[in-house]
DNA sequence: TGGTTACGCTACATTATTTGTAGCGTCAAG
DNA sequence: CTTGACGCTACAAATAATGTAGCGTAACCA
């Protein structure tokens, strides 16, 4: 189901979008899809691979929320981020970073 | 069941961080508890309200996961940010930030 | 034209996760 | 010695995710 915008996702009670977002992002697979569109846009059957055989159903699900929320696009060359989406894909990276100094520090 | 390193995660089959990472914080409630700890910490009975009524089963399961990654820790002010876990707290203004944007884009 | 391939999905039964409610044991204050 | 807040645990019910199968479409190419 289709969602027209941010006001009727769960999430939304507060009206806040990053309450929105957080609930977005919070579902599995969400990170995990837009990390793998970090640097090039895949088409549905190489993000199922990429994520290491993802449902099909839930793959679905969570790549018509990003488009419903205008995050990810979708033509000829596949699924990649819209402008905006972008911005927030670039905080991929930064978790990249983080989880690397994260992993170092937890072996200690 | 606490979970002694990272590479006993769910997420973890590439060995990469950041495949730990991402699933944990895909995990429902985790990003809205790293949210709601961002400028004070919370005891667990102001959490669940804070999160509005989260079940007292999901939120430990989450503190107890945050904790056993050194992400968050827990005294007799509450549960707050590791040093390290500030590091990753920071991200959630970023992530507000763009929010804001996202939402005023998506409302033209 | 007919066969093969990749595409983006949908259906649906099984399994895993999350929820909601109730309540327990500990501790400190009054 | 009662009351309140604390951090939880138990467990049945509801919801979400999974795995497998396969459909309809379109492009390629023999």
């Amino acid at each position: 189901m289709p969602v027209k915008n941010i006001n009727q996702a769960r999430g939304s009670a507060t009206g806040r979008p990053i309450m929105v977002l957080l609930d977005m992002l919070g579902k599995r697979w969400t990170l995990r899809i837009m990390w793998e569109l970090r640097d090039r846009p895949l088409t549905f059957r190489e993000l199922q691979k990429q994520c290491g055989d993802i449902s099909p159903t839930t793959l679905n699900s969570r790549l018509r929320e990003l488009r419903d929320f205008e995050i990810i696009s979708h033509d000829t060359g596949g699924y990649s981020y819209t402008a905006l989406g972008a911005e927030l894909g670039a905080q991929m990276t930064k978790l990249d970073n983080w989880s690397s100094k994260w992993a170092s520090e937890l072996d200690n």
